[in-house]
RNA sequence: GCGCCAGUAGCUCAGUUGGAUAGAGCAGCAGCCUUCUAAGCUGCGGGUCAUGGGUUCGAGUCCCGUCUGGCGUGCCA
């Protein structure tokens, strides 16, 4: 907000002077306060275009800045940079706009309704979702809501994997179960099959319910009327895990239902028109090489039955057919290998490819007392996403997701997480919105709140707290709408902690409501209320609650 | 072997897209509650940014090599 007030007055500066400025410069916070407030390295950047030393054209430039009074002291320092020192004015306004903007405050056209599409978690239908799923729920989610609040048109898709092999395996573990429920000896379970206790509890369900009635239907049906069980049982499983995390899909994409549509058929004869496929060994394959992948990639086996990659095209597909101009798919650790052929189709279709971007998750680990939790897919020994968040609740749990980069590894402190003290950062975060919820209470109980907040209380706002917490609420704009086209939604919560840290600061200082001047407490108490405000707007970009006393 | 990702304080991590003297929190030590929530605050110590080169006014950040760790390299999904 600030910033880019900066940037627009030097940019008028430089038309001004007749500079030209086609590279882009940088308005930012230097690290050290003793350069100022802002600074910005635009002499550096444009010295060389404009033949003028760095210096020299710093101070042409600071020449006509100084005609605005908004600036306490403007100078030259280091290599070029202009450093500018702003009057308490400029915080004292910046911080009435905020006021007046109330929950609106950071919103924006900059996404100018591009259609997006987020797909994420898609995890197969065929168990619990695990904490990777829950890591890439929390990561897609928090950059759809930050992705609308700064005018982008995203979707977030959930591609449910309801045809082909890993359904198949899961028809015959519940059909092994049910005879095992009905007395039968079925031996060791195959070390191919889903062990996991789940797969118990469906058969108990199903038994419960149809009992030896499966068991007279003939093979074909059964496995069709098992797999139709299983997969509305685990979907409403995952739908609602997902949901008590606090994320909803605006689109549930069944393969099955492409591939009933005919999509499959359309992909493969699309691209044997591009004439990049070929058959060997029985199978039909696809050049992916001929357009930079490694190795060529099977689309129909030898068997007649088509590989994951081509109803998965398909849908993407389907993606640029329904008007989206950004693809954003939110991978798991474990498919960057899989990346190259989707491009390499992309390319042999003649789409662009950099419609379609991967974000890439690591892997998550938790830890418990200092040690690696051991898991197990295989035994059927995993910590699902549901187990994850009853046991930290639903604010932790996004919390330490949206907190780390989504391409470093993960790793997950059970008791950190658990913990109640400013070790947790969670706490530390919404401790902070509480306590200024409490002193507003307190003021409305003494009678110390203004009959209603006017611009001019500001001008008692003049302490260097007071203005950094200003400038960090001014952040706010700007370091949303980076969040949205970096994709890198950490940021946030790097920032909500650093807000946090500011007000507690602030509050240990200061008195807040009932300081002897009664202006100075109305200046407070609108200052903090604006606080308030930004916590409420970035709780709610990361879907966490705002507790008004903890 | 090849490919992708990572390597920053004892630990967990930031680092504003190449800027000035690399920052937080935890852990350690020393302090602060008759006053708006001590789930908080203040102070101290702590670094060869894995490593070797290169690019330029300037590199934790970009390029190349090396080392270490994770993952991938199915006619699985």
């Amino acid at each position: 907000m600030i910033k880019q007030i900066l940037h627009d007055h030097i940019i008028e500066v430089l038309n001004k002077l007749g500079y030209v400025h086609e590279r882009d410069f940088t308005v930012e916070v230097p690290n050290n306060p003793e350069f100022g407030d802002y600074s910005s390295n635009a002499a550096m950047v444009l010295g060389k275009a404009n033949k003028l030393a760095p210096k020299a054209m710093a101070e042409a430039m600071i020449k006509e800045l100084k005609k605005n009074k908004s600036y306490k002291k403007l100078e030259i320092a280091g290599p070029g940079f202009i450093n500018f020192h702003l009057a308490p004015v400029m915080y004292q306004k910046a911080l009435w706009d905020i006021h007046q903007l109330g929950l609106e405050y950071g919103k924006s056209e900059h996404g100018k309704l591009e259609k997006i599409l987020l797909e994420f978690v898609s995890a197969n239908p065929t168990g619990p979702l695990n904490i990777v799923s829950a890591r890439a729920a929390a990561f897609g989610d928090t950059l759809y809501r930050i992705m609308k609040f700064v005018g982008y048109e995203p979707t977030r898709e959930f591609y449910v994997n309801d045809a082909g092999n890993q359904v198949d395996i899961l028809a015959e573990s519940l059909e092994l179960r049910l005879r095992e429920l009905q007395g039968e000896k079925i031996g060791d379970f195959p070390y191919e099959a889903y062990h996991g206790e789940y797969v118990r509890h469906l058969a108990q369900k199903l038994n419960a319910q149809e009992g030896i009635r499966v068991f007279m239907m003939t093979e074909k049906d059964r496995m069709e009327h098992l797999k139709e069980f299983a997969l509305s049982e685990l979907l409403e499983m995952q739908r609602s895990s997902l949901e008590k995390f606090g994320v909803v899909f605006e689109g549930w994409v069944s393969e099955k239902t492409l591939r009933a549509e005919g999509v499959v058929e359309e992909v493969l004869s699309y691209l044997t028109e591009a004439d990049c496929t070929y058959e060997k060994e029985d199978a039909i394959w696809f050049r992916s090489t001929n357009y930079g992948d490694d190795k060529d990639r099977v689309l129909m086996k030898s068997d007649g039955s088509i590989t994951y990659f081509v109803p998965d095209l398909a849908y993407h597909l389907t993606k640029i057919q329904r008007g989206y101009t950004q693809l954003i798919d939110i991978f798991g650790p474990d498919h960057h290998g899989y990346v190259p052929r989707l491009k390499a189709a992309f390319k042999a279709l003649k789409y662009d490819d950099n419609m379609l971007e991967i974000i890439f998750l690591q892997q998550v680990n938790l830890f418990e007392e200092g040690e690696k939790v051991k898991m197990s897919k295989r035994a059927g020994k995993i910590v699902t996403m549901d187990d994850l968040v009853s046991l930290v609740g639903k604010d932790s749990a996004r919390f330490f997701f949206i907190a780390r980069k989504a391409n470093a590894h993960l790793n997950f402190d059970l008791e950190l997480a658990l913990s109640r003290n400013n070790d947790n950062p969670v706490y530390y975060c919404q401790y902070a919105h509480a306590r200024i919820c409490s002193i507003i209470k307190k003021a409305k109980k003494d009678r110390l709140m203004p009959r209603s907040y006017k611009e001019d209380m500001t001008a008692k706002l003049v302490k260097p707290e007071e203005l950094a917490i200003i400038q960090k609420l001014a952040d706010l704009p700007d370091l949303l709408i980076s969040i949205a086209d970096l994709r890198e939604p950490h940021r946030l919560a790097n920032y909500l902690e650093e807000l946090a840290s500011h007000l507690h600061k602030y509050y240990a200082k200061y008195q807040i409501a009932g300081d002897k001047s009664k202006e100075t407490t109305h200046a407070r108490l609108l200052l903090i209320d604006a606080v308030r405000q930004v916590f409420l707007i970035c709780f709610g970009l990361m879907g966490l609650s705002a507790p008004e006393k903890m």
